[in-house]
DNA sequence: CATGAATGAGGTTTCATTCAT
DNA sequence: TATGAATGAAACCTCATTCAT
């Protein structure tokens, strides 16, 4: 009888950790494509081990079950996703809070636009986790959404910014990033990314920014609004 | 040479148009919730004939296909929000551009808000549609931010707006609008509606309005800020 | 409770022979021709109400069953053909054999091709019956050729003809009759009706008829075979 | 995208060909059995991966629809009696006209007496195949008339025999063929196999053998017929 | 006598997962 | 470690028949 082992979650029959990782990375990536396309439900396991050149065996030496691969690629999002988040709020502790913001939302969306298929995924195909698997994304997005507040709080606090909600307006920074991604079949025809960013920054930091900072920060707030 | 009726493309086999709308708005009612809180996918035709208060005969000759429920029930949801918008423009045409899209907002959100559900499927679920009826989907959405845009245009005419790239703006507004049902989980944990509304609202015009006309909205927007 | 009554082996509601008989007549003759096209099996009871200008309450007043309509529609091919043969027997008592069996053959394929939808039906369906309609129907068919062999077999006896196994021969003639029908795809294109019938009545007599006998026929014969 | 193979228009899913063909004959024998004792519409997949020894699911690794097994069955048959004419036609290139209609004749027969099943089968069943398998039955069927045409063809320009209408005559030749499989349930009753090809041979060579020729063959034609 | 809405058993087909090789 | 044939439960959908109107 095989050995079962258990390696971050997910069953697997292998205990050779470096295999694992690199044939998961494999599943991940020929899953995402292929889930992305026609759906979680719609694609079947042959599909899927077809997509990552493996037999269905191989598959499920390395894997548990199909869902297994949905919170393979999703888990595997949001570690890029929060490395991106944490490495800008490490980077950004030094700058005036106008400026980190602006990296931040920069930063953000660049991440987005880096894998728009994950965050479009994670609209569609959250619902299907299990409820735990769930919860990580919730909170995972929630940590994003929290990490954007604290620069907000930063500039609240230096009196850079005048917030009623920051909550919300952190929210609005992180989701209008995730929508580069959900509606690219809109955006694409009407701008650019550089655009999308520019316009939710001057929107943003508009609606902050006190109005003694908004001379400090003229000129280049006026470059951004006349290019 | 079968006996196949089709309304609204979708096949029934009765003669009684006043009988089929009363049904498929059963079925609308009571595969929306099955829908939304299962997914497309995992809910199968027994349930949702339960949920009716069907046979699965009964639904059956109504309804062609497990698709077409999905079809009428975004094609109903798309309906409703379209006499919204609609309506909103058509009230709008004597107002100032400012106040138009300050009650657009307001009308567009509490439609969404009416049935949050629906909105919260189109994002999930536009991508089991065949292709037609997606593109009728995506068209609509496109719609929506289309009325959005001609409030927006007619206050840069007026030169009370001032605005760079106003489809980009107003498809803001519009997907602002939708996240109040798709990130509910997160959102009612942080505000009311009616503080989401005015957060949008505020952020919208004071980046749109032309200075000069900020004083003359001065008092009002003042209260709403202090609200 | 309604009465319910038997009428010819299937079951009615009705008491009003009459009626009866031309309902039936009308279900005979719109399945018919949805069951040669597409099949028993294929074609459903809505289909056929369609077709009988019916609805499926009215069909079910007339019949008790979908197989019922089949067996209407059998029997009352077979009482056609069995009327048609047992005529054309009865005229044929003072004729001598040959033109006997001459005549026979034109008349059993003009009828054959009077109605060659049922021929090819009872090829197709007969196996759909239950065991006791589908006796009948093999009954009704051994009854044609054993007139057949009846013919045959008095030019046996007046020395006309000589053959080893009448009943084979006069098999032979019915179902090259039936071949008229059932491959009508095929002789279409390759012949008419007349020259069927003169090729199958001269190659039998050819084969039946007792040499001295050809001399008396040879003039006609002649001219068949030379036409 | 999806990982289906089509072997013979056919989906399957391995790739082992041998594997393939094995079983498919499996499921042929199974299926042809069932088929024709209950009808093709009356019979469903699961008694026919019963009556193949596989469960469902093995079936349908080896076959794409219901469709497709009645497909093999009679595209399997086609080419067995494909086979048999061919083998025929080129064994009798050196034979005499006559001898060769003989030959063929018995050959054909026998030929359908090997698997009356399927001749039954495809006179009941070939309605059921899509448009484009059914013209591939039917240009088979008309194949064997075309092959055996030519050899009443080559009597003709030898002189041998004298024939208004080959093609009609070689459509007699091949349905009376067919007639032993799908009249068998009349005719074992009434005469060997060999007495029926005896009875169609001399019928037909009467028909055609112009009398200088007759003389020649009388001897052994005398010895048949009396046999 | 006539209607056609309703029923639900049973059909075909798919697919996640296992296991012998 | 790797393969892919095999399983069978469960999905969607059809349709003969009944019965309230």
């Amino acid at each position: 009888m095989e050995q079962i082992l258990i390696n971050n979650d997910v069953r697997t029959y292998s205990n050779d950790e470096a295999l694992v990782k690199t044939r998961r990375l494999q599943i991940i990536q020929g899953a995402t494509k292929l889930f992305v396309k026609k759906g979680y439900d719609r694609t079947n396991m042959r599909e899927v081990a077809k997509a990552c050149n493996m037999s269905m065996g191989a598959l499920y030496h390395y894997v548990g079950s199909k869902e297994d691969v949905l919170y393979l690629i999703i888990d595997h999002g949001l570690s890029n996703l929060a490395a991106f988040v944490e490495g800008a709020c490490s980077r950004l502790e030094n700058v005036s809070a106008t400026e980190a913001i602006r990296e931040f939302i920069e930063m953000y969306y660049r991440g987005v636009d880096a894998d728009p298929d994950f965050t479009l995924f994670t609209y569609q195909e959250t619902k299907n986790l299990n409820p735990s698997a769930r919860r990580r994304v919730l909170e995972s997005a929630a940590r994003d959404v929290a990490a954007c507040e604290g620069l907000l709080r930063r500039g609240i606090e230096t009196e850079e910014f005048k917030i009623d909600n920051p909550t919300l307006v952190a929210h609005k920074i992180i989701v209008l990033g995730h929508m580069w991604a959900v509606r690219r079949w809109f955006l694409r025809k009407h701008c650019t990314l550089e655009e999308y960013i520019r316009e939710q920054t001057e929107s943003v930091l508009k609606r902050i920014v006190v109005d003694s900072h908004v001379a400090s920060n003229e000129s280049k707030g006026k470059q951004d609004v006349l290019a």
